[in-house]
DNA sequence: CGGTGGATTGAGGTAGATCAACATGCGTGG
DNA sequence: CCACGCATGTTGATCTACCTCAATCCACCG
């Protein structure tokens, strides 16, 4: 068995989350970083870290769910697809994130990298046990995914109800204030996915996309520093602009 | 501090999980019906069975978090809206669904009965030091989350990919396979939302909602009985044409 | 029965999709 | 270091699925 510690008290005493973990490189909080210093034995010996290329697949849906990763830097995109192709992706994952994480035996999506990245891989038998017993773990973990509940719903309703314009501006909104959140630079703020994989996260086509992305250009709420960056000119515009996210 | 006992030990020792609870009447696995026999004390004496009227508001976005629920009887609504009016519906909460579950101090959506309903209802912080205590129980609710989370994304491919048609046989589809799960009759299929519910549920209008059923009858693939009931009548063409939910 | 709120049906409009042409920028190899 | 070629992105013209507006219809309630 492994150790009890609490997680939450155990990286109050460290104090020092800013400094890379030295398993995993990671800045921000996450189990990685909680796992440092060799008290979770067991499953440190399991955990492996993984280096991504680019467009590197971590698995497609109907895999089985033999890991359960922990996004430590890059960006990954997780999609559903139907069966003539049409794409909808379900959201972009940033340094922190968990992904893997499954009920079932099999995955239900497809998770790839948009930029190279790096994760902590975990066997996800030795992962649920090392949960059973750490409850604060579990209870950590269990935040973690009310939280993207609520951002599933904030999408939910990003899709059902708003219009083209409203979208975008979500979306760039919503982006922003994740990278923040991880301390990742927000002005200009890197687009790491292309003009398709935005509006797959939008329920929008290619054209509409970059037609929006334009209007908003000439309108100087933001600017577009290549296809693959923005600097947001009019915060309360674009939030006014974005329906309230 | 509460007993720790297994919550699935527990259950799986009381084998007897089509009984109703003592405590809340509930036929389907959950947390009331773990509790009952008095096991865990204090979560039993926090606990408030409620009766819950037609249309009965639980708790609105915005609202602090006192309190989490186990719907045990009837139908509930999950939505969010935007500052003009126009509403997203999450989705239509089961018998044995938990709802009220958040991470952060407000509630971030609307939470409202469709039928007559039952519901356990458990102080917050008392739920959450339940939860410290028993692993297993977080363990089970994180599974529980990440069920949620599933459903949200398939929600996600239809509002965001779906044509019409698709959207309202993948919803008549789901509904009866989460009916059917939980016991409910399924043929026919009881329909206790409106037809403005389904829309915001479906991302569509009414009328679109009302002439989209309306051709699903006339192509003998349903058939509705009143407006708050369907019979399914073609499975596999149904199934065809959800794009595969 | 008769009123009323939800549901259906019809006519016409529009946001965004589709189809098509063109621009741009980036990686590669000369 | 520059030229080339292909990816990705932009812009324009047209089309259509679904929305909007409006007029009934119907079922359930008193």
């Amino acid at each position: 068995m492994t150790s009890t510690a609490s997680l939450h008290e155990f990286c109050a005493r460290r104090g020092d989350l800013a400094a890379p973990c030295r398993l995993c490189g990671a800045r921000e909080f996450n189990l990685c970083q909680a796992l440092d210093g060799g008290q979770q034995v067991k499953l440190f010996a399991l955990a492996h870290r993984l280096q991504l290329g680019k467009r590197c697949r971590l698995f497609s849906a109907g895999d089985p769910v033999r890991y359960v990763y922990n996004l430590t830097e890059g960006t990954v995109c997780l999609s559903r697809s139907l069966a003539d192709g049409r794409r909808q992706i379900l959201g972009f994952l940033l340094p922190g994130d968990f992904l893997g994480f499954e009920p079932g035996e099999t995955h239900r999506c497809d998770a790839e990298t948009l930029t190279e990245a790096k994760a902590c891989r975990f066997e996800r038998p030795v992962f649920e046990e090392f949960l059973q017993d750490n409850a604060d773990a579990a209870l950590h973990l269990l935040r973690l995914a009310s939280t993207d509940l609520a951002q599933a719903a904030r999408h939910e309703v990003l899709l059902g109800r708003k219009t083209a314009t409203e979208r975008i501006a979500s979306f760039l909104l919503d982006l922003r204030q994740r990278s923040g959140a991880r301390h990742l630079r927000t002005q200009p703020l890197a687009l790491p996915m292309t003009r398709s994989e935005i509006a797959d996260y939008t329920g929008l086509t290619i054209e509409t996309v970059s037609r929006v992305l334009g209007r908003l250009r000439s309108g100087k709420l933001i600017e577009l520093i290549g296809a693959s960056a923005v600097r947001i000119l009019d915060d309360s515009e674009l939030e006014r602009l974005s329906g309230s996210a």
